[in-house]
DNA sequence: CGGCGTATTGACGCACCTCAAGGTAAGTGG
DNA sequence: CCACTTACCTTGAGGTGCGTCAATACGCCG
């Protein structure tokens, strides 16, 4: 499928880019769909395409000897899927890619990319950014995993969801299965499972798929790993932004 | 101190830069030392300069709130030191970076690194193409953090130090102290002191700071988390290749 | 010698993993 | 409408690797 110069501009990464320059990415590039279960590309494919996602969820992972799923991270509308591997000019994939749920994907020949890496306005410096930003999460999430409990990073990563999808905190459902999520968070879905006993009393309470913060005060405290070494990180803020919000704490 | 054309063209990140960019660079930056133990900047500063090392070798860490040191990385020559936050325009450092031994530093103010991130040739590209690595080991270790004993962990990062710093994998000294390396590993120092012991039995002796991997095979069927999933990962084939050429396997 | 930074060793507890056995809930076909 | 399957989740019991705390040893230097 051709993809339509609005739905580049709907990307973060394409968000500014110039009519010509977006007819000639149009004309190299095309709109392909995943199904729910279904591998965009496996470990060790040979990497033919860079993708972006336009619509859906996609699970990057890789398999331990063992054969147990370690998931790298669970990516969403206007992620780019495999910049670094593009960017690092690797030949193979070396992480799955599986889709979550139905998706649609911008599908771009990864020699194109290449060509073309610095040529548009922009492009370069936002994948810049977007790599920095992907790193330092990274840095961030390798210090919690050592440094936090498995209940504290759940609730940090509930936190985080609600921020990152715009849910109302107060009551939301969890946007993928619970053993995805574990699987995100590095720890085995029966330890998942008990943690959100325990978060009842932190003010966040879970039964079936159905989440409810409470008390962002109480929660935020007890958890927000970055909150804890600077003044206020940007999830947390944003968090109590919304809860201050409908509890009438706000202006 | 007034950095020479020549120390910048040492630089990965500016080894082939024309004669107009480097005169250029050289008016817009400096070089600055840093004394082992001494603070280049810390958590919370703002940033002012991008920082690439020339020489030495720098501890980037943050603190948890029971004061606790967790290390990010230990960067050493060649390396950039903030490159992420440069890119991703953050105002304030996030982490502590800290000099392991006597260093020397090219310092560009920020302002200017920005403004010229993608006008030199390759420059742009280099840096996607660190940042992305950087981000791809990162990936990887945070996999092995969950995946991995703290002997293998050891075990791997010692083959690494090897191929890294070109050593002789029959014999060489630790460069750091091994409370760094375990701080580097995400372990306690009472924990890696014990993996010690364990790795005898796998063809790595340790004695004080001395270090010999007798058996690559062996230790590297043992530990290497890459290797487990594809079939070698570079540390591994560089190791050995080291120790294939030593022990007369090599053609 | 004493003092300091660094490293080792032991005892102990706990958070998490592992394995195993239900328990839900949604979908399918009769 | 009810059996049956399949996918997902929960709960329990038991083991263990690593962190923690505390004591000791080592090497270096003034």
């Amino acid at each position: 499928m051709i993809a339509a110069l609005d739905t580049l501009r709907a990307l973060p990464l394409f968000s500014d880019i110039s009519k010509a320059e977006g007819d000639l990415l149009v004309r190299n590039s095309r709109i392909v769909t995943c199904k729910r279960g279904q591998f965009l590309f496996m470990h060790g494919d040979r990497i033919t395409h860079f993708y972006v996602i336009c619509r859906g969820a996609m699970q990057v992972f890789r398999e331990t000897p063992g054969g147990h799923e370690v998931t790298n991270d669970i990516l969403i509308a206007g992620d780019s899927i495999n910049a670094d591997e593009v960017v690092a000019r690797q030949d193979l994939h070396q992480v799955n890619a599986r889709a979550v749920e139905e998706c649609s994907l911008l599908e771009i020949p990864v020699s194109w990319m290449r060509e073309h890496l610095t040529d548009f306005d922009h492009m370069a410096g936002k994948l810049l950014a977007s790599l920095a930003n992907r790193l330092h999460s990274m840095q961030i999430e390798a210090e919690q995993l050592t440094t936090m409990s498995a209940s504290q990073m759940v609730a940090c990563y509930l936190q985080k969801l609600c921020v990152l999808y715009n849910f109302d905190p107060r009551g939301f459902e969890l946007p993928y299965t619970k053993t995805l999520i574990a699987s995100r968070l590095r720890i085995e879905k029966e330890t998942f499972s008990r943690t959100l006993q325990t978060l009842r009393e932190q003010g966040i309470t879970v039964s079936g798929t159905r989440v409810s913060i409470m008390d962002a005060r109480k929660a935020g405290n007890f958890v927000c790993g970055e909150c804890s070494v600077a003044e206020e990180c940007g999830t947390h803020r944003l968090l109590h932004g919304k809860l201050d919000k409908q509890a009438g704490y706000g202006t």
